[in-house]
DNA sequence: CCTTGCGTTCAAAACGTTTTGAACGCACAG
DNA sequence: CTGTGCGTTCAAAACGTTTTGAACGCAAGG
C-alpha cells in the first residue's frame, strides 16, 4: 500500500488509542476501533490480531468490550466460520452510547452520596456543640458547590446524550455564561 | 469529632478521590484536594499525611501537582516554618485551570494531526493506483468525521474556558441541536 | 466418530504507575 | 558552628492493570 496512506493510518490509530485512553478505556480498544474505522471492509479477529501485531487472546477480549460499548459491530459473512466487525462510524452515536450508560451513572452516584451528606448534616446540626455547628455550616457550604457543579455536568451530559444527530458548531457557541 | 460529619468528610473525600482519578489525577490528588477544601483552616503537610494515612513524600509530591494546577495555593503562617496549603474553592477556576491547559492541548494536537492527514491525502490522492484513490478517499471521509468532532470538542471547551464565574443551569440548556 | 479451524478463557508474566521511606539539603535557632 | 525541624528527592517495593499463550470448548465437514 502507499506510503501516505499506512501513514494516515498509523497516525489515526494511534490517536485514537490516546483517546481511548482518555476516555478510560485501553489503548488497544481504541486501536482496534482505529483499525476497523479505516476499513471499508468487515475484518476478522484474526486480521486484527496480525494488523495490529497482538495476541488473539486480546483481540477477542476487547472487540467484546467494542461490541457491549456499542463501538462495534459483528458481521455475518455467509459461508464464512468466521466472526467480522466493522466500526460504528457515526462518532456521535458512540459519545452517546459512552456518556448515557458510563457517565451518566457516575453523575448520579455523586449526587446522590451529596444530596445524602446535605440531608446528614442538616439532621445532625441540632446535636452538635457550637463549634461543629460551624464547621457543619462550612461542610455544607462545600458540598452545595459540589452539587451544583455536578449538576451543571449532568444537564451537559443530558443535553448531548438526548440529542439526534449530531451536535453542530454553531449551536456549541450558543451556550451562555452567566 | 460528630459521627456525622466524619461521615461526610470520608464520602467527600472518597468521592473526590475518584474524580481525579476520571479525570486522569492519582487518587491522592483528590483525596487531598478534599480534605483541604473540607477545612477552614489551612493544613501543613504532616497535617494531611496523618489525616489520610499515606507517607509524607506522597503528600509532598501530589502537593506540589495541585499547585502545578491550580487546585491549591500555599500559605505563609508567620512565625511558622511549616508549609501550609488551602484548596481552591471555586470549582469553576479549577475546571478551567484544567481544560485550559491540558485538554485543549490536547485538542489541538489531535486537530493538527487530522490536517495533516487530510493533507496528505489530498497531496498524495494523484500518485496513487485507481484502488487506492478509492481508499483514500475512504480514508478522507473517516478523518474529517474526525475533525469535525474534535472542532466541536474544541469550542466546547473554549467556552468553558473563556468563561467567566459559574457555569449555570440555563446556559446549558440552551445549547441546540442540529 | 474424528479432525480442523475458529473464538474464548484465564493463570502467569510483563508492564506501568504509585507509594514508601531513608537520605539529603536547607534554613533557622541556640 | 551545630542541632533541629522541615520539605524534597528518588530508588526500591508494592500494587494494579494489561497482555500473552496454552488449554479448552464448540461447531462443521469429512
Amino acid at each position: 500500500m502507499h506510503k501516505s496512506l499506512l501513514a494516515v493510518n498509523d497516525s489515526t490509530v494511534a490517536g485514537l488509542g490516546r483517546l481511548a485512553r482518555f476516555f478510560g478505556f485501553s489503548d488497544v480498544m481504541g486501536r482496534l476501533y482505529g483499525t476497523l474505522l479505516l476499513n471499508p471492509e468487515p475484518l476478522s479477529l484474526d486480521e486484527l490480531a496480525d494488523g495490529l501485531e497482538i495476541s488473539k487472546g486480546s483481540v477477542s477480549m476487547n472487540m467484546r468490550a467494542l461490541e457491549r460499548w456499542g463501538m462495534a459491530k459483528e458481521i455475518w459473512m455467509r459461508g464464512e466460520r468466521k466472526k467480522y466487525y466493522m466500526a460504528e462510524s457515526d462518532l456521535w452515536q458512540v459519545m452517546r452510547n459512552i456518556l448515557g450508560s458510563r457517565e451518566q451513572r457516575e453523575v448520579q452516584v455523586a449526587l446522590q452520596v451529596l444530596s445524602d451528606s446535605v440531608e446528614k448534616l442538616k439532621t445532625a446540626e441540632p446535636d452538635l456543640c457550637a463549634e461543629e455547628q460551624e464547621l457543619a455550616r462550612y461542610y455544607l457550604d462545600r458540598v452545595m458547590d459540589l452539587q451544583a457543579f455536578f449538576k451543571v455536568a449532568q444537564m451537559a451530559l443530558d443535553t448531548v446524550v438526548g440529542s439526534e444527530g449530531s451536535l453542530d458548531f454553531d449551536a456549541v457557541t450558543r451556550i451562555e455564561i452567566e
